[in-house]
DNA sequence: ATGAAAGCGCTAACAC
DNA sequence: GTGTTAGCGCTTTCAT
């Protein structure tokens, strides 16, 4: 049924080495030959078999994607984005939106070149802890664990913080999960308690509870019927920006003239919302690609292992913030 | 480095075959024979070669999603629900967001079982004709082409301008790609024109270009600024509607109270919305059990291929549809 | 119940 | 330049 080269051997007359040599490229082989095997293979509508390529070479250049949450738009922003940087550097890129544990076990098993795991939910220490393909995470650093690009999660709280400051707004809640187990969400809400802290604050939050946009709209919509609304909110990501925004809308707030909003995730989609909304966080063009060179570097220098490290997150100030109280 | 069935072997001094054998959990091998090699397996770190044991078995049990335009949310989510299908029946499903050929050649060349494909630019007669793996289309069934699973865009279409018409609305404009090359959209897009000629009205078109919520913002706004707005509109997917509707707010339009919104895609998400948007479509789940089963048993029956079938749409309305005018 | 050996499709020495 | 062959890690007859 399906044609391996020893067809197209039989088919040009020539042996199955040769037509190897052909199929790749090899200099080895002289140009009419390799022409005229690749017009055969062609007609015969061959397909290379990567399982038995991989065999030999140990080599299946590709990558796997571990994304366990796949609708969170900021997330598939990123991946988006890293896939084209993939592609530049000539890897193929799978996702796999299993958990984290049976993607692993799945890529490891497939032998894929190198993972990259975009941390979510699952705390690190979870995960297998020796693995034969060298994995590297997108979530908070740690020593004796997978190397890790992390971001400076307090200095962005700061940015937002003082933004928020400058603009002489005292009250300021943090909407997110709180006391979550994942990683992320920690760092994130522990540099806004240590940013509020700097600056003599009382910290405020909004448990959301969940990452969804409609986890952000329930909570805040509840917090709105109970509480007095602080003045200034920061946004744990994309999705609960929306989320949260929606819910002061439904109750007749506008932004910002009653409340200002600045998001965590620095991704180009904030300029497009109803109100353009400001963002802190580490460009995504710039995350993607220290990802993949990184996950590269770590590919081509096996043990070399640093253990990642931190990026510098940047404040966008757009039109949510723009009310000085 | 990598530890293979014969380095157990070794470990337990049983011949290879029996590894295998053990490790497939085979009746052949005595129960204390079989615990003894699995503890000694699990102590080494064994994690099984997918490449050589498809090399023998032409089985990867895993099967591919072709799904090149990642941010849509409703994709988003069927995909999700594809994943849950999928793991039901024990396959092990992987995504590749690179464009539809390059795809479809990789997961080719890795032999999984099957390929699902979310139709969305690329025209269907663009891609390769003949093919050794089973793909099963979601996109808009057609004669010589892949087996397709579609939806009944013009019933679809239908049941939006019936519901419009039953609220006295007259005026009803389609907002979406108008035009383009892919053929869900076309067909929603003809669906539409179909569905207003059997009430006799006249079709209007709003049309976005692209299919981000950010091209359904700026064309809408930019509409609004030139033309008197249709009282009536259907949007023909999850993020068109986002986009439409935060045009809408910024020119300071209320739905439905000015504007009544029904549209395309038939997900939850649609009752999180600051205003719980009404929305014909296949329920999300049934899509997913359809295409998944339907999948499946293309690959179980080879050469069977019926050509695909087109689902029932549903209305559900929800409050931007509730405006008698 | 266990082992020996063939072979899946391919690459990479090495020989000619 | 081209052919021969070993072998990658595994499953699967077929012997024992």
């Amino acid at each position: 049924m399906k044609i391996t080269i020893k067809d197209i051997a039989k088919a040009t007359n020539v042996s199955y080495s040769t037509v190897s040599k052909a199929l790749n490229d090899s200099p080895l082989v002289k140009p009419d030959t390799k022409q005229f095997i690749l017009e055969k293979a062609n007609e015969l509508g061959y397909t290379p078999n990567y399982s038995a390529k991989y065999l030999v070479t140990k080599r299946t250049n590709t990558i796997g994607l571990v994304w366990p949450e796949i609708n969170r738009l900021a997330l598939s922003e990123l991946a988006s984005q890293v896939n084209n940087q993939m592609k530049k550097q000539h890897k193929q890129m799978l996702l796999s939106i299993n958990d984290a544990r049976e993607s692993i076990d799945l890529f490891s098993k497939m032998r894929v070149d190198g993972m990259l795991l975009f941390e979510e939910e699952l705390p690190q220490d979870q995960l297998p802890k020796i693995l034969d393909v060298p994995l590297l995470s997108y979530g908070v650093p740690t020593i004796n664990q997978f190397p890790t690009i992390g971001v400076k999660h307090e200095l962005a709280m700061e940015l937002a913080v003082q933004e928020f400051v400058r603009c002489k707004n005292q009250s300021i809640a943090y909407v997110g999960v709180i006391g979550g187990s994942g990683r992320r969400q920690q760092a994130k809400e522990n540099g806004f308690r240590k940013a509020m802290e700097k600056v003599s604050l009382e910290p405020l939050f909004i448990q959301t509870g969940g990452l969804d946009v409609g986890d952000a709209m329930r909570e805040v919509r509840d917090y709105l019927s109970e509480e007095k609304l602080p003045g200034a909110l920061i946004c744990s990501s994309y999705d609960i920006a929306i989320g949260t925004y929606r819910a002061l809308r439904q109750s007749g707030l506008r932004v910002p003239e009653d409340v200002s909003l600045i998001s965590y995730d620095n991704i180009p989609q904030f300029a497009e919302t109803e109100v353009p909304i400001s963002a802190v966080g580490v460009p995504v063009e710039l995350l993607a690609k220290t990802l993949v060179d990184e996950l590269i570097h770590l590919i081509e220098n096996p043990g070399h292992e640093h253990s990642g490290c931190e990026l510098i997150p940047e404040l966008v100030v757009r039109r949510s913030s723009q009310n000085v109280r």
